[in-house]
DNA sequence: GAGCCCGCGTAC
DNA sequence: GACGTACGCGGGCTCG
């Protein structure tokens, strides 16, 4: 939508009162409050940042009567008296909105909701679209197509579908609803004991508050009684709820087109006011008194200290050495973590204010900031101090940045990233998310602080009163939010082991093994890229003689156009977005019947390769001929580690010409590779969750899994059973562990449905322990909304009770593979503490450097080697007694393609 | 040109 | 609609 059709309302008044609860009590020297004066200008300024408009306007309420007040006298006789520190600010905020170049608009006897309202409507009826930032929720009664709301202080928005999202009822239905429940802040009763989930119910059943109104008589219960009481009042209360949008107004819209702000009346008002930080940003005003040069050290206007001097940062350390427990935040160049610098640093103690040390700031302003060199220095040994504990959101990016300077940080006892992800997993992570969802605190995002995409800056480039306020705030959330959720997750003792006892030591583990990266023969790579190039070219210029034209092979759009319009091949499958698809599954059919799909298929396979892994890889070395990749411990919701840039959990290993590039990662000179991957490990978790003899059996006697599967689906000898038994088998197996439907085993093999109907109906004759173990786990999610693994660790299925059945088949799908998946992923982090634990204690040169899911790769120096290959199996195979036996298979070489 | 979604394909 | 969990490529569309 163009700026041109916008017109932007701020509802000052509710920011006023906001700004004056929320911030900090700022004052000048002579006792001037300031601190609510300020937020509404950060405010205003943030919104004309962020919402482009032609159109402004600020609106705050004027003293005298309303018609509310005459036809209510009740009407917000609940509310305090205005305090003086908050009377004091208003005049001189006008001043400063008008001076900002904001419109301010204020009508006697009509409050600002109504204003608001009154020019919403007029700008609707002239094209032109509006923002209302507000603070109150009073004012989603306006919102439809071309009114949105925003609050500025949450970065909330509201459109149609937010309300409905929020308040469970479409815009066009909020004041029905807010009727019924009342306005306590206003004073204006609903229906007593209904709150939003009745009001809510009743209006998704009859619709309108007229409707509810006429079925009061059928609605049972102490609720039934008092709607059928409120009857007189409801209708009385919706008109004094009711925004008004036809008052008579002293200005057009016109009127409210945005000019620029007056620059020298700013500047005497930020002198006065003493706002340093704001008068900076103003720049030189000619008539403006240059700045005093005594002036004293700025005491920062949050409330948080900010180091910038010696002597405070030597304090700052004093009180951090007294501490129980700090939190931390570290901001970083935006760049990647482990090339990253430490900007500044901020920490919260667990008693007393958080303080910011500015230490990379491109431009420190006039008070500067410390060196960063000798600011660690001083640091380094409350940072390294394993006794000092502390706190973060996200340690082992901490643990990164700190290392990029030399410093380990050590005494992480808690990881509020962590503690989130173990009790929901399936939700969001970031700070300023869990600061809303668990502490209904607004924390901006970095984003808002940072701007995004292209035009996104370092923290270093960003003002140190800025990132100090946002940091500060940062920290203190971190160490509100582990109070928080810390208790959470300890009243459930399983709960308390998988985050203690799995997630906070193999943080570090990671750590150390993103930190070491992984060899790359990049030479190779590069090498193998060309060839893939020319054979790639080969085949190009074959697919273009054979469709007659060129095209662009990487494009499915074009290669669709070729296949089915042009050479007329028929259409086999759709994508979901409904045009036809292009992939292995239709080319493999295709290719039976004509030339061109296999060449397509070809030239896939190697541009994957190509793109993917020979190309790129090469490019993410460091001096050390290493990559580094980030193990993502807050990302995949079944407890499983995710890895990117690069991703090292997805190199090709099925076929000769994918392995190739396994053959790139290599170890040193005089070391080797190992990996040690869990045989089976899935299934074996299956055997123990559902106790079925059959499959136990098997394990028990270490026999071929598939073969057995097939021998008792096929009803033959297990010596009987030929290699095509045992791979549907195989099938089998793995379909089971992903929720498989017999649709998708016809699929997979190519067979009938009913003969894929019929192998799953004797698989599950023969093994009845399997499918009751499905059953009961779907019958759990249902019941609890969550499901388990062995050690406890809970994944949530919010879509479990969907009432779209394609959405509930998907989370039952889910809920069957999560405890599977989720155990492997415990067991082998335990493998992993346990691997770590020994390297360190026996004081080994061996390194972990992947973990793939079900398989660990080490670099171990050919001295370790045997004393590696002797002790790992076991070390891997005993971090837990299931009913099974855990199997290690273990191979070693000089790279990765040939220790498998 | 940046940012996003789509289609596809790699791993376990 | 139909097999779970990830990441990331190139194409191509939209938006400014």
């Amino acid at each position: 939508m163009s700026s041109e059709h916008t017109l932007l309302l701020v509802d000052g008044s509710s920011y006023l009162y906001r700004a004056f609860h929320a911030l900090p009590d700022l004052r000048t020297r002579d006792g001037q409050p300031t601190g609510a004066i300020r937020g509404v200008i950060t405010m205003l300024q943030k919104l004309r940042r962020e919402v482009p408009a032609r159109y402004l306007g600020c609106v705050f309420d004027a003293k005298g009567k309303t018609f509310r007040d005459e036809v209510y006298p009740q009407y917000k006789a609940t509310r305090p008296p205005m305090p003086d520190d908050l009377a004091s600010q208003i005049e001189i905020l006008h001043e400063c909105v008008r001076a900002l170049g904001w419109p301010l608009i204020m009508v006697e006897g009509v409050e600002a909701d109504d204003v608001i309202g009154t020019l919403v409507r007029e700008a609707r009826g002239q094209g032109v679209r509006s923002v209302v930032s507000t603070s109150d929720k009073d004012l989603a009664q306006l919102v439809n197509d071309d009114v949105t709301l925003v609050n500025t202080m949450t970065n909330e928005t509201l459109d149609s579908s937010g309300v409905e999202k929020k308040f469970g009822v479409p815009a066009s239905r909020f004041l029905d609803y807010l009727t019924l429940v009342g306005d306590s802040v206003d004073n204006v009763p609903g229906v007593d004991k209904v709150g939003p989930k009745t009001a809510c119910k009743w209006l998704q059943q009859f619709g309108t508050l007229e409707a509810v109104m006429a079925h009061a008589g059928e609605i049972g219960g102490v609720v039934g009684a008092n709607l059928r009481k409120a009857l007189d009042w409801l209708p009385k209360a919706r008109e004094i709820l009711r925004v008004k949008c036809d008052v008579t107004l002293p200005v057009a819209l016109e009127a409210l087109a945005c000019c620029e702000p007056d620059k020298e009346k700013l500047a005497r008002l930020f002198e006065r006011l003493e706002f340093k930080t704001l008068r900076h940003e103003l720049g030189e005003v000619a008539s403006a008194p240059a700045e005093a040069a005594s002036a004293p050290l700025p005491r920062s206007e949050g409330a948080h200290d900010t180091v910038l001097r010696l002597e405070q940062l030597d304090d700052l350390i004093e009180r951090l050495d007294k501490a129980e427990r700090v939190a931390l935040y570290v901001a970083g160049t935006d760049a990647e973590t482990m090339q990253a610098g430490i900007v500044g640093i901020a920490a919260a103690p667990d008693a007393g204010a958080a303080a910011y040390v500015p230490l990379a700031h491109r431009d420190p302003g006039v008070a500067g900031q410390l060196d960063r060199v000798r600011s660690l220095e001083r640091l380094r040994p409350w940072l390294e101090n394993h006794a000092a504990r502390k706190i973060a959101h996200d340690a082992k990016a901490a643990m990164h940045l700190f290392a990029n300077h030399g410093i380990r940080l050590a005494g992480i006892e808690h990881d509020t990233q962590l503690q989130s992800y173990v009790l929901e997993s399936h939700r969001n992570h970031e700070l300023a998310s869990l600061a809303e969802r668990h502490l209904g605190r607004a924390l901006a995002s970095v984003d808002s602080l940072l701007g995004k995409g292209a035009a996104r800056i370092g923290f270093d480039e960003a003002d140190i009163a800025r990132v100090g306020t946002y940091a500060a705030a940062a920290a203190c959330v971190v160490l509100d939010l582990n109070r928080k959720l810390l208790s959470e997750i300890e009243a459930d003792e399983r709960l308390a082991h998988v985050y203690g006892g799995i997630e906070i030591p193999v943080e570090r583990v990671l750590f150390a093994m993103e930190r070491h990266g992984v060899m790359i023969d990049a030479a190779m790579l590069q090498a193998h890229g060309s060839t893939l190039g020319r054979r790639m070219a080969a085949i190009e210029s074959q697919a273009y003689e054979m469709a007659g034209q060129a095209f662009n092979m990487n494009s499915p759009k074009q290669i669709s156009e070729i296949l089915f319009e042009h050479l007329k091949l028929p259409v086999r499958k759709k994508t979901p977005s409904g045009s036809p698809s292009t992939d292995e599954d239709v080319l493999q059919q295709l290719a039976l019947d004509y030339p061109l799909p296999k060449l397509l298929l070809d030239f896939r396979a190697l541009a994957k390769l190509k793109s993917t892994y020979t190309d790129k890889l090469p490019r993410m070395t460091d001096a050390s001929a290493r990559v580094h990749t980030n193990y993502g411990q807050a990302v995949a919701v079944t407890g499983r580690l995710s890895s990117n840039e690069p991703n090292l959990q997805n190199i090709p290993v099925r076929n000769a010409e994918g392995r190739r590039i396994r053959q790139a990662f290599v170890a040193p000179a005089g070391s080797a590779i190992v990996s040690a991957d869990y045989s089976q490990i899935e299934l074996r978790i299956m055997a123990h969750l559902s106790q079925d003899a059959g499959l136990l059996d098997a394990f028990a006697r270490g026999e071929d899994v598939h073969r057995r599967t097939a021998a008792e689906v096929f009803g033959s000898p297990p010596e009987a059973v030929s290699s095509e038994q045992r791979r549907y088998a195989k099938v089998i197996n793995f379909g089971l562990i992903y929720g498989m439907s017999a649709f998708g085993l016809a699929q997979q093999l190519g067979i009938e449905r009913a003969a894929a109907t019929s192998y799953m109906e004797r698989y599950f004759a023969r093994y009845p322990g399997v499918a009751n173990y499905m059953e009961a786990t779907r019958a759990q999610a249902r019941e609890r909304g969550y499901v388990e693994t062995v050690f406890g660790r809970r994944l949530w299925l919010p879509e479990i009770r969907a009432g779209n059945q394609a959405r509930r088949s998907a989370a039952e799908r889910a809920a069957i593979n999560a405890p599977m998946q989720g155990t492997a992923a415990d067991l082998i982090k335990l493998a992993m503490i346990a691997v770590h634990d020994w390297i360190e204690s026996d004081g080994l040169a061996t390194r972990l450097v992947m973990q793939v899911h079900d398989e660990l790769v080490l670099e171990v120096p050919a001295a370790e080697l045997a004393r590696v290959r002797a002790r790992l199996p076991g070390l891997m195979a005993g971090v837990a007694q299931l009913s099974v036996p855990l199997v290690v298979e273990l191979g070693s070489g000089p790279n990765w393609e040939q220790a498998h």
